[in-house]
DNA sequence: TTGAAAGCGTTACCAG
DNA sequence: CTGGTAACGCTTTCAA
């Protein structure tokens, strides 16, 4: 491999100038410009990444570290993700948390030893007392899907509430007023936002909260049909069931196929995330769209403006949730 | 930061010492190796990896490239790679190709030009020809799903025919003998080989082949049900419907209950791959198993004991599909 | 506009 | 077992 050394000599001139064509410092005459370009063709040149980020204490690498790395939602969060960074060639070096709180501190951790120059974070256990430590380090990161006030212009969120009250003001207007409810762990922020907008709804029109009607799930499949269970079995009836995600909807669908009910005519459902998946169950899931990827997008952006001093579009910290309506809600029939 | 100079310092050692006891190198006495690791403690020592990279001529960082980030395919096989080598601390560099041949080029340069150790790749579009004269490069690489003779020993793949096959007599031993087809792009191997397991069903049972009832997709589920209509609305009449992926099989089921047929009652259809969604789909999806996820892992494995001279469980090159019932075949009445 | 030279923080070779 | 020192390939002052 042929190195900037090797390229001055040919070109006949120093190492500083063969640098500075290579970044495109202006001040070099055309003349020797061409020279220094046509010996690094000629020689097949290739900068030494590794070399340029230990002498210019940048690594052009981000941070990407996410729950799960299968999984509907994050798929598209790392894509906009990627695609965002490759055009400027920036890499993204990615790592799981699986929703742990060791694993999350080690993945960071392991992101900052391997000197990324900023970080994309994803992570649900880590504490909030953490991430304020953590930003008073070197490394700067955003948060995505999470709000913490004392660092809140680096989060990217959804309005969860709003989501929330979307869903459940969409059932209530096909006319159910019997309505279960499988929230999140409600110790997460989304999931008691999620729930707060649900009641917020209810209360608009009316309908006092059933607290018999609510279970809390995890934000995974099987707490769907667990869910299900439970509320199938209780004492309270209802029309109509919604999930403060897919996948717990997904669950809870299989669940209520599996007591011999018949969907959607004598159960409705909603879901919540508008994961790809969704319209491929049947009845497909109207659900809430979370903008994920234009987020993640975003993200990206915020890194290329904070950390790497780039030009991006307007960042932007808030996203709001959209209904997105199929055939898994029918109108009560009284 | 502290750096090894600081820590040579206060142990009142020599830089080389520290290095020494940072890799292990057995040839330092147990009272200095005590002292060194003192100091590192006391100075929350962080060796940085870029400058190790540098002087070592090995960035512990593995390139993977994938066609896309999103699609329940890729996760899990990423998820199996990124495991492995955090176990080892080494991290991975994603990048996606689209399934364009050129941006799956610039993939693969951008990695090289990031100096990965080594390179996992899954590549659609890029040529035979390019791969092969990759591999005279300096940087080593494995391919998923893909066999290119020249390169065998690189190569991890599932066999895709057996596959094709189990998928078909399944169906067959259903009692189904009218059975449509909607293959992979053709100039893929792996949709070829599905198709040729197909074919040897069907002669195993007698019965002859019809051009009639195939149809070319492109593994997307749009041309599921583009490959649907045409089948249908064409002048062979069928029972069962086998697809060479699961995407597509969601396609048509979509497009089938749209033409009012109640599924699985008036057509029994196949996918393969068992992408995670399948038990999702109604009526669940029977399917065939690609083991992805291990196989991802196996691709590691094969990285970690080529470049990096790991010890690894024995490395396979060859993987068995799995035929996976669940309700979407049911048995022909005849 | 250009060149010389001092880093960047390690590793690895060669002596002792 | 330990220390000295030359790389590794580039960026970035500082002078000219």
């Amino acid at each position: 491999m042929a190195t900037i050394y090797e390229v001055s000599k040919l070109a006949g001139v120093s190492l500083a100038t063969v640098s500075r064509v290579m970044n495109n410092n202006t001040n070099v005459s055309d003349a020797t410009r061409k020279k220094v370009t046509v010996a690094m063709t000629q020689l097949g040149y290739r900068p030494n990444s590794i070399a340029q980020s230990l002498a210019s204490n940048c690594s052009n690498s981000v941070g990407l570290l996410v729950s799960e790395l299968q999984g509907p939602f994050y798929g598209p969060m790392m894509s906009g993700i990627e695609t965002a960074f490759r055009k400027q060639s920036k890499h993204v070096i990615i790592a799981a948390g699986h929703s742990d709180e060791e694993r999350e501190q080690q993945a960071i951790e392991f992101l900052i030893s391997r000197n990324c120059d900023g970080l994309i974070l994803h992570v649900e256990a880590i504490s909030d007392d953490y991430l304020i430590e953590l930003s008073k380090g070197k490394t700067p990161f955003v948060l995505i899907n999470r709000y913490i006030r004392e660092l809140a212009s680096r989060c990217i969120i959804l309005n969860n509430v709003k989501g929330g009250y979307l869903a459940t003001k969409h059932v209530l207007e096909q006319g159910h007023t019997n309505i279960a409810y499988i929230s999140g762990p409600l110790w997460k922020q989304d999931a008691q936002d999620r729930l707060a907008g649900h009641k917020q709804a209810l209360a608009e029109h009316n309908i006092s909260f059933n607290e018999q009607l609510l279970y809390q799930g995890d934000f995974m499949e099987d707490s769907g049909t667990a869910g299900f269970q439970h509320l199938y079995n209780g004492n309270s009836k209802f029309t109509a069931l919604i999930c403060a995600n897919d996948e717990m909807a997904t669950g809870a669908m299989a669940s209520a196929r599996e007591s011999s009910l018949i969907l959607p005519e004598q159960l409705s459902i909603m879901g919540y995330d508008n994961v790809f998946f969704t319209r491929h169950v049947y009845p497909p899931l109207s659900t809430v769209n979370y903008p994920i990827n234009e987020m993640g997008q975003m993200a990206a952006n915020w890194i290329l403006s904070e950390v790497y001093k780039k030009t991006t579009p307007a960042l932007q910290t808030l996203f709001e949730p959209e209904l997105v309506v199929r055939q898994s809600i029918i109108t009560n029939p009284q």
